[in-house]
DNA sequence: TAAACTATTACGAAGCGTGAAGGTGG
DNA sequence: TCCACCTTCACGCTTCGTAATAGTTT
């Protein structure tokens, strides 16, 4: 058991914020002593783990006290959620570094401003939150997966197997080029018009998702999923 | 010239932001017109990326207007220390991968929070607003990197390069361990007691800060600083 | 004249930092 | 008895979102 001081030099958090999450029932301690004192065991320290992933993803902390709360809330489920979320942000971090490097040394198009947006992550943030939320908009998420028949996933995947066989090519290569051409079209045709904004979110959700990014891998080959997204970025990049 | 709404659809921020920014000086429009609307043009979009950047790396507001408005406010430094910054989070970033990573399928260590840890990143950030504050600890700042003479400077490159010679091996490899304990008794002998805090926030810096990397990697052959720090990773991770 | 802008003003919420004032433990 | 710890208010700050109300442009 520990008190909140020690909680604090465990965890690097300050002893007001755990105060707070008590106070909005985001952190109960394990028991209060006779004392009055907050006492903490190993769970707590766990729930804290937890919480704090969700915190670096900017959930707001009365949404983490719903997840958490669920009853069919599932830590191993949410920790691959992170991760996945995690990825998107280094994605943007890293085009963001590129849009720096490029204007330090090329002066760059003042009115390059994609490189800020946010949307791919914030969707997938609102999808994980309807996971344990239960709305509609999740029970209609369930289905889209499970409408895709399997073979038009396996057609799919016929496409990133021929991508993969390009992968000694730049990504911006006119072979390539033709592949993402064709990934577009059969989006467009068996799923929803793709416009490139929505076929440069899908490039970013083929990295970062795990569940993409091996079923391209083993539709192409290692690596498969990275090439792909640098062709699209390819693709959409210079209007 | 763009009304705010233009403004807002170019870079992606909305129109109540646009208001504050304005309201709180730190973006005023180029010119009111007639009719009291805000009209913006090149210069205030470029400003406004300089407040992006800074604000993606957490600056208050009110330092960024401070700082932009200082006289000797350098866009091109400004851009090359918020690349540094990116670079530092981006790092955060993949140790708390690798940490939800480990927790999923090993479980790992319960108390392990040093991933959330941001000390690195809170230290040169503040390093940057005094650089545009003119503080006493800016000064000393400067102090510090003149105090260091070049003969110093080459004995620690000498190191580097003996590490360089060594890129091949695994960073734990007994022979890399060696230099990074010598690397860490010559920081001990020539600047301050060296903890392996210390070591660990000065590999960081290795890779994200380019002056650091250029030399290390002048000294050691290309991917040195890199290897660098994951060798001081391997020296500081398990204790 | 309606639709689509613009403006100002104001209330509110999130996530704590920072005391103040007072009880506990070793 | 002292010092370092704990507690509970409580106020304030930042960064906008979200109306509400009213004038402007097309």
């Amino acid at each position: 058991m520990w008190t909140v001081r020690a909680m604090s030099a465990l965890s690097g958090i300050s002893i007001r914020t755990l105060h707070y999450y008590d106070e909005i029932g985001l952190l109960r301690p394990a028991e209060i002593g006779e004392n009055g004192y907050r006492l903490y065991d190993e769970a707590s320290l766990m729930r804290l783990k937890s919480i704090l992933f969700f915190r670096e993803l900017q959930f707001p902390l009365k949404e983490i006290a719903a997840m958490l709360g669920q009853e069919d809330f599932d830590p191993r489920e949410a920790l691959s959620r992170q991760i996945t979320l995690m990825e998107m942000k280094r994605q943007r971090l890293e085009r963001l570094i590129a849009l720096a490097r490029k204007t330090l040394d090329e002066g760059g198009n003042i009115m390059d401003f994609k490189a800020f947006d946010d949307h791919v992550f914030q969707q997938y943030a609102k999808e994980t939150k309807e996971r344990w939320g239960h709305t509609e908009a999740y029970q209609a998420y369930e289905k889209r997966g499970a409408s895709d028949g399997p073979e038009v996933q396996q057609a799919m995947m016929g496409i990133f197997a021929q991508l993969g066989e390009l992968k000694a090519l730049s990504p911006a290569a006119p072979r390539v080029q033709e592949k993402i051409e064709a990934l577009r079209q059969f989006i467009t045709a068996h799923f929803y018009p793709c416009t490139k904004e929505i076929l440069q979110s899908l490039g970013q959700m083929y990295t970062a998702d795990e569940r993409f990014r091996k079923n391209i891998d083993a539709a192409g080959g290692e690596g498969t999923a990275a090439f792909a997204e640098k062709a699209i970025q390819a693709y959409c990049g210079e209007k």
